[in-house]
DNA sequence: CCAATCCTACTACATTTGTAGGTATTGCGT
DNA sequence: ACGCAATACCTACAAATGTAGTAGGATTGG
């Protein structure tokens, strides 16, 4: 339940969600400020990026401070990740061993990470989507 | 040598690019009929997106058959590719990690690709990069 | 309480992307 | 040689995206 329409977002607005999943709840300005050097629009540039995010769902208003909106995310990072993955697969034939070959060719997986990666798998195996466990709240960090 | 600028191209050129990778070689009226049955557009409509892509230097017009363009990459998938990962790896923080994890939890990777992964950067780390026996084209298929 | 400041809401516009129509050409079959 | 059918070529336009300015309301330091 509670199943947002999986929205759509351009490589900009990535980019500010990106930043937004990082801090969990900014503002306009904080957000304008934590964007990489490069590519660091004007602020109102920024504004209508959120505006539109909003629109389409993906992050919603907090609460107000001083006289500024507070907006957090309305998606979850994994699910729009989900997604991307899902779409590259989609050029690989959708299969993923052809994307692991690529990855270990541009030198960006080695041996270490496939052996974590091995275990990760073993324990999800034993530990089915929806073991009792991992229900509710993971993490909450203080701020 | 020979090196083409990293050409950015748009869902559906990537799309037709897919077909033409796939087919090598093709007509306009070839790479139309070849899109998947859902979201194929009108032929003058591929047609633009051809002449968009061989501005952009990701294709080029092999020869004429009848009064048919055949147009051929001018682009390595591989290359395409790489981008998109890279790309896709920095919204993960620019490592395979969480990539991976993502993958194996979507029930993307299972034991037997890790296996066969692990196998292949043994022998990546053993036969680097420009080793003379990788040299030159490594397949060919008869058409 | 008042002005300097900060923010929002609205509007605007250029560029890119998706989509396609109309017209000029070109080969081919007869 | 001619006309038909398929194709190329040019043009257009709507929607999406990136980018930003302006007007006016809210906040707050003094």
């Amino acid at each position: 339940m509670t199943k947002q329409k999986s929205v759509s977002l351009t490589r900009f607005e990535l980019e500010i969600m990106r930043v937004l999943w990082d801090l969990e709840r900014a503002s306009v300005r904080e957000l304008q400020e934590n964007l990489s050097e490069k590519r660091r629009p004007a602020y109102t540039t920024v504004q209508t990026i959120v505006r539109r995010l909003e629109e389409k769902g993906a992050v919603h208003r907090l609460r107000k401070i001083g006289n500024a909106l507070i907006f957090e995310p309305a998606i979850a990072r994994k699910a729009v990740h989900g997604r991307l993955i899902t779409e590259l697969l989609q050029m690989f034939g959708g299969s993923a061993r052809p994307l692991m070959a690529h990855l270990a060719e541009m030198g960006k997986l080695n041996l270490e990470d496939v052996r974590e990666l091995e275990t990760l798998i073993t324990e999800q195996q034993e530990n089915p989507p929806d073991s009792p466990v991992a229900k509710g709240k993971r993490e909450r960090k203080a701020r």
